[in-house]
DNA sequence: AAGTTACTTAAATAATCGTTGAAATGTAAT
DNA sequence: ATTACATTTCAACGATTATTTAAGTAACTT
Protein backbone atom coordinates (compact mmCIF):
# COMPACT_ATOMS: atom_id res chain seq x y z
CA UNK A 1 0.00 0.00 0.00
CA UNK A 2 1.28 3.16 -0.77
CA UNK A 3 1.72 5.77 1.89
CA UNK A 4 -0.95 8.81 1.94
CA UNK A 5 1.88 11.78 1.16
CA UNK A 6 2.79 9.65 -1.71
CA UNK A 7 -0.86 9.84 -3.33
CA UNK A 8 -1.14 13.30 -2.45
CA UNK A 9 1.71 13.76 -4.23
CA UNK A 10 0.52 12.12 -7.36
CA UNK A 11 -2.81 13.14 -7.13
CA UNK A 12 -1.22 17.00 -7.15
CA UNK A 13 0.93 16.15 -10.06
CA UNK A 14 -2.18 15.03 -12.26
CA UNK A 15 -4.48 18.22 -11.19
CA UNK A 16 -3.06 20.53 -13.48
CA UNK A 17 -4.42 20.73 -16.94
CA UNK A 18 -1.36 20.72 -19.45
CA UNK A 19 0.24 17.84 -16.41
CA UNK A 20 -3.00 15.74 -17.04
CA UNK A 21 -3.02 16.38 -20.83
CA UNK A 22 0.90 15.32 -20.53
CA UNK A 23 0.12 12.17 -18.54
CA UNK A 24 -2.75 10.98 -20.80
CA UNK A 25 -0.71 11.29 -23.58
CA UNK A 26 1.85 9.28 -22.46
CA UNK A 27 -0.84 6.35 -21.11
CA UNK A 28 -1.81 6.34 -24.58
CA UNK A 29 1.42 5.79 -26.19
CA UNK A 30 2.34 2.96 -23.72
CA UNK A 31 5.79 1.84 -22.63
CA UNK A 32 7.51 3.65 -25.45
CA UNK A 33 6.61 7.17 -24.11
CA UNK A 34 7.15 10.10 -26.38
CA UNK A 35 9.93 12.17 -26.75
CA UNK A 36 9.65 15.75 -24.59
CA UNK A 37 9.64 18.29 -27.38
CA UNK A 38 7.45 16.64 -28.97
CA UNK A 39 5.01 16.30 -26.17
CA UNK A 40 5.93 19.99 -25.74
CA UNK A 41 4.54 20.52 -29.58
CA UNK A 42 1.32 18.81 -28.99
CA UNK A 43 0.28 20.48 -26.16
CA UNK A 44 1.38 23.81 -26.85
CA UNK A 45 3.83 24.42 -24.20
CA UNK A 46 7.22 26.11 -24.07
CA UNK A 47 9.47 23.81 -23.39
CA UNK A 48 10.80 24.88 -20.16
CA UNK A 49 6.61 24.93 -18.87
CA UNK A 50 7.06 20.93 -20.04
CA UNK A 51 10.45 20.60 -18.31
CA UNK A 52 8.79 21.80 -15.17
CA UNK A 53 5.87 19.61 -15.28
CA UNK A 54 8.14 16.76 -16.31
CA UNK A 55 10.10 17.32 -13.21
CA UNK A 56 6.73 17.06 -11.07
CA UNK A 57 5.14 13.91 -12.55
CA UNK A 58 8.77 12.74 -12.32
CA UNK A 59 9.07 13.17 -8.69
CA UNK A 60 5.82 12.05 -8.31
CA UNK A 61 6.50 8.91 -9.59
CA UNK A 62 3.74 9.03 -12.37
CA UNK A 63 6.29 9.03 -15.07
CA UNK A 64 10.07 7.28 -15.83
CA UNK A 65 12.77 9.40 -18.45
CA UNK A 66 14.85 7.67 -21.09
CA UNK A 67 17.75 9.28 -22.77
CA UNK A 68 18.16 8.66 -26.34
CA UNK A 69 20.48 10.28 -28.17
CA UNK A 70 19.76 13.91 -27.97
CA UNK A 71 16.17 13.45 -26.81
CA UNK A 72 14.87 12.37 -23.55
CA UNK A 73 12.19 10.33 -23.69
CA UNK A 74 8.77 9.72 -21.13
CA UNK A 75 6.60 7.28 -20.38
CA UNK A 76 3.88 6.36 -17.93
CA UNK A 77 4.84 4.27 -15.06
CA UNK A 78 1.04 2.83 -14.60
CA UNK A 79 2.35 1.22 -11.07
CA UNK A 80 2.14 4.57 -8.92
CA UNK A 81 -1.32 5.19 -10.80
CA UNK A 82 -2.37 1.56 -10.13
CA UNK A 83 -1.80 1.75 -6.35
CA UNK A 84 -3.24 5.73 -6.44
CA UNK A 85 -6.33 4.16 -7.39
CA UNK A 86 -6.13 1.20 -5.06
CA UNK A 87 -5.19 3.70 -1.84
CA UNK A 88 -8.75 5.39 -2.69
CA UNK A 89 -10.80 2.96 -3.18
CA UNK A 90 -9.10 0.78 0.18
CA UNK A 91 -11.92 -0.45 2.42
CA UNK A 92 -14.87 0.72 0.60
CA UNK A 93 -17.87 0.34 2.21
CA UNK A 94 -16.25 -0.92 5.19
CA UNK A 95 -14.53 -3.29 3.42
CA UNK A 96 -18.00 -5.66 2.96
CA UNK A 97 -18.52 -6.00 -0.74
CA UNK A 98 -22.31 -6.87 0.33
CA UNK A 99 -23.14 -4.06 1.60
CA UNK A 100 -21.72 -2.10 -1.54
CA UNK A 101 -24.49 -0.89 -3.52
CA UNK A 102 -23.17 1.80 -5.52
CA UNK A 103 -24.03 2.51 -8.50
CA UNK A 104 -20.46 0.88 -10.23
CA UNK A 105 -19.91 -1.50 -7.79
CA UNK A 106 -16.46 -0.78 -6.48
CA UNK A 107 -15.74 -3.45 -3.63
CA UNK A 108 -14.83 -6.67 -4.13
CA UNK B 1 -16.82 10.74 -20.44
CA UNK B 2 -15.54 13.18 -17.71
CA UNK B 3 -14.30 16.66 -18.63
CA UNK B 4 -10.79 17.36 -18.35
CA UNK B 5 -11.47 20.22 -16.22
CA UNK B 6 -13.74 18.44 -14.08
CA UNK B 7 -10.93 15.82 -13.84
CA UNK B 8 -8.54 18.27 -12.73
CA UNK B 9 -11.04 19.51 -10.39
CA UNK B 10 -11.62 15.81 -8.54
CA UNK B 11 -7.76 15.66 -8.36
CA UNK B 12 -6.99 18.69 -7.32
CA UNK B 13 -9.91 18.31 -4.66
CA UNK B 14 -7.81 15.34 -3.09
CA UNK B 15 -4.72 16.39 -3.67
CA UNK B 16 -4.50 17.67 -0.10
CA UNK B 17 -3.89 15.24 2.79
CA UNK B 18 -6.90 16.34 5.41
CA UNK B 19 -9.25 15.99 1.62
CA UNK B 20 -7.81 12.84 1.10
CA UNK B 21 -8.43 11.36 4.51
CA UNK B 22 -11.90 12.62 4.83
CA UNK B 23 -12.48 11.05 1.41
CA UNK B 24 -11.40 7.69 2.46
CA UNK B 25 -13.07 7.67 5.46
CA UNK B 26 -16.22 8.21 3.52
CA UNK B 27 -15.53 5.85 1.23
CA UNK B 28 -15.25 3.07 4.09
CA UNK B 29 -18.59 4.75 5.44
CA UNK B 30 -20.10 3.73 2.78
CA UNK B 31 -23.66 5.18 1.31
CA UNK B 32 -24.74 6.83 4.72
CA UNK B 33 -22.07 8.89 5.32
CA UNK B 34 -20.73 10.24 8.51
CA UNK B 35 -21.92 13.47 10.14
CA UNK B 36 -19.33 16.85 9.14
CA UNK B 37 -18.46 17.26 13.28
CA UNK B 38 -17.76 13.64 13.75
CA UNK B 39 -15.44 13.44 10.24
CA UNK B 40 -13.71 17.10 11.96
CA UNK B 41 -13.19 14.70 15.18
CA UNK B 42 -11.93 11.91 13.62
CA UNK B 43 -9.40 13.88 11.28
CA UNK B 44 -8.16 16.14 14.62
CA UNK B 45 -9.28 19.50 12.04
CA UNK B 46 -11.74 22.44 12.95
CA UNK B 47 -15.11 22.54 12.04
CA UNK B 48 -14.02 25.70 9.55
CA UNK B 49 -11.31 23.75 8.13
CA UNK B 50 -13.50 21.21 7.44
CA UNK B 51 -16.28 23.20 6.03
CA UNK B 52 -14.12 24.16 3.53
CA UNK B 53 -12.68 21.33 2.47
CA UNK B 54 -15.82 19.82 2.32
CA UNK B 55 -17.10 22.60 -0.12
CA UNK B 56 -14.50 21.83 -2.33
CA UNK B 57 -14.69 18.08 -2.35
CA UNK B 58 -18.64 18.45 -3.49
CA UNK B 59 -17.97 21.37 -5.56
CA UNK B 60 -15.46 18.77 -7.62
CA UNK B 61 -18.73 16.01 -7.08
CA UNK B 62 -16.87 13.75 -5.35
CA UNK B 63 -19.07 13.91 -2.14
CA UNK B 64 -22.97 14.85 -1.16
CA UNK B 65 -24.80 15.87 1.68
CA UNK B 66 -27.83 15.08 3.03
CA UNK B 67 -29.24 17.21 6.14
CA UNK B 68 -30.46 15.26 8.92
CA UNK B 69 -31.69 17.54 11.68
CA UNK B 70 -28.64 19.65 12.85
CA UNK B 71 -26.73 16.98 11.31
CA UNK B 72 -24.65 17.34 8.36
CA UNK B 73 -24.10 13.98 6.77
CA UNK B 74 -21.64 13.63 3.94
CA UNK B 75 -20.93 10.88 1.65
CA UNK B 76 -18.93 9.92 -1.02
CA UNK B 77 -20.21 9.78 -4.70
CA UNK B 78 -18.22 6.58 -6.30
CA UNK B 79 -19.39 7.86 -9.63
CA UNK B 80 -16.85 10.68 -10.36
CA UNK B 81 -14.42 8.75 -8.93
CA UNK B 82 -14.83 6.43 -11.48
CA UNK B 83 -15.07 8.79 -14.10
CA UNK B 84 -11.73 9.91 -12.99
CA UNK B 85 -10.50 6.55 -13.19
CA UNK B 86 -11.43 5.91 -17.15
CA UNK B 87 -10.58 8.93 -17.86
CA UNK B 88 -6.66 8.71 -16.80
CA UNK B 89 -6.49 5.16 -18.50
CA UNK B 90 -8.87 5.92 -21.82
CA UNK B 91 -7.01 5.09 -24.84
CA UNK B 92 -4.29 3.04 -22.75
CA UNK B 93 -1.45 1.60 -25.10
CA UNK B 94 -3.08 3.50 -28.07
CA UNK B 95 -6.45 1.28 -27.44
CA UNK B 96 -4.66 -1.77 -28.47
CA UNK B 97 -4.53 -4.39 -24.80
CA UNK B 98 -2.54 -6.98 -26.95
CA UNK B 99 0.31 -4.46 -26.73
CA UNK B 100 0.06 -3.54 -23.26
CA UNK B 101 2.78 -5.27 -21.45
CA UNK B 102 2.52 -3.04 -18.29
CA UNK B 103 3.06 -5.05 -14.87
CA UNK B 104 -0.49 -4.71 -13.22
CA UNK B 105 -2.28 -4.90 -16.97
CA UNK B 106 -4.34 -2.39 -17.53
CA UNK B 107 -5.90 -2.00 -21.03
CA UNK B 108 -8.61 -4.21 -22.32
C1' DA C 1 -37.94 32.39 23.71
C1' DA C 2 -33.52 31.44 25.51
C1' DG C 3 -29.70 28.53 25.25
C1' DT C 4 -27.02 24.99 23.15
C1' DT C 5 -25.28 22.43 19.38
C1' DA C 6 -23.82 21.88 14.40
C1' DC C 7 -22.17 23.83 10.73
C1' DT C 8 -21.05 27.63 7.26
C1' DT C 9 -19.30 32.06 5.79
C1' DA C 10 -16.08 35.99 5.71
C1' DA C 11 -11.81 38.36 6.16
C1' DA C 12 -6.91 38.11 6.64
C1' DT C 13 -2.41 36.09 6.31
C1' DA C 14 1.33 33.13 4.84
C1' DA C 15 2.70 29.69 1.66
C1' DT C 16 2.70 27.40 -2.70
C1' DC C 17 2.12 27.09 -7.82
C1' DG C 18 2.34 27.99 -13.08
C1' DT C 19 4.32 30.57 -16.53
C1' DT C 20 7.72 33.26 -18.92
C1' DG C 21 12.24 34.57 -20.93
C1' DA C 22 17.08 34.15 -20.68
C1' DA C 23 21.01 31.62 -19.68
C1' DA C 24 23.15 27.11 -19.06
C1' DT C 25 23.79 22.21 -19.83
C1' DG C 26 24.24 18.29 -22.46
C1' DT C 27 24.32 15.60 -26.98
C1' DA C 28 25.29 14.84 -31.68
C1' DA C 29 26.63 16.13 -36.42
C1' DT C 30 30.04 18.63 -39.53
C1' DA D 1 36.59 22.62 -32.35
C1' DT D 2 32.39 24.57 -33.81
C1' DT D 3 27.83 24.62 -34.86
C1' DA D 4 23.20 23.18 -34.12
C1' DC D 5 19.68 21.01 -31.54
C1' DA D 6 17.12 19.25 -27.18
C1' DT D 7 16.25 19.94 -22.76
C1' DT D 8 16.91 21.84 -18.16
C1' DT D 9 17.77 25.48 -14.72
C1' DC D 10 17.14 30.08 -12.81
C1' DA D 11 14.90 34.35 -11.20
C1' DA D 12 10.69 36.71 -11.00
C1' DC D 13 5.94 37.79 -11.41
C1' DG D 14 0.94 37.16 -10.53
C1' DA D 15 -2.49 33.88 -9.06
C1' DT D 16 -4.24 30.40 -6.19
C1' DT D 17 -4.50 27.76 -1.67
C1' DA D 18 -4.89 26.35 3.40
C1' DT D 19 -5.52 27.90 7.77
C1' DT D 20 -7.18 30.74 11.62
C1' DT D 21 -10.33 33.67 14.11
C1' DA D 22 -14.70 35.63 14.42
C1' DA D 23 -19.21 36.22 13.17
C1' DG D 24 -23.38 34.22 11.18
C1' DT D 25 -27.25 30.80 10.18
C1' DA D 26 -30.04 26.94 11.29
C1' DA D 27 -32.11 23.30 14.22
C1' DC D 28 -33.06 21.01 18.45
C1' DT D 29 -34.01 21.21 23.80
C1' DT D 30 -36.12 22.85 27.85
Amino acid sequence: MMESSQVVEALAALAQPTRLAAYRLLVACGPEGMAAGQIAEKLNASAATMSFHFKTLSHAGLIVSRQDGRFVYYSANFEVMNGMVAYLTENCCGGNPAACNVPDKICG
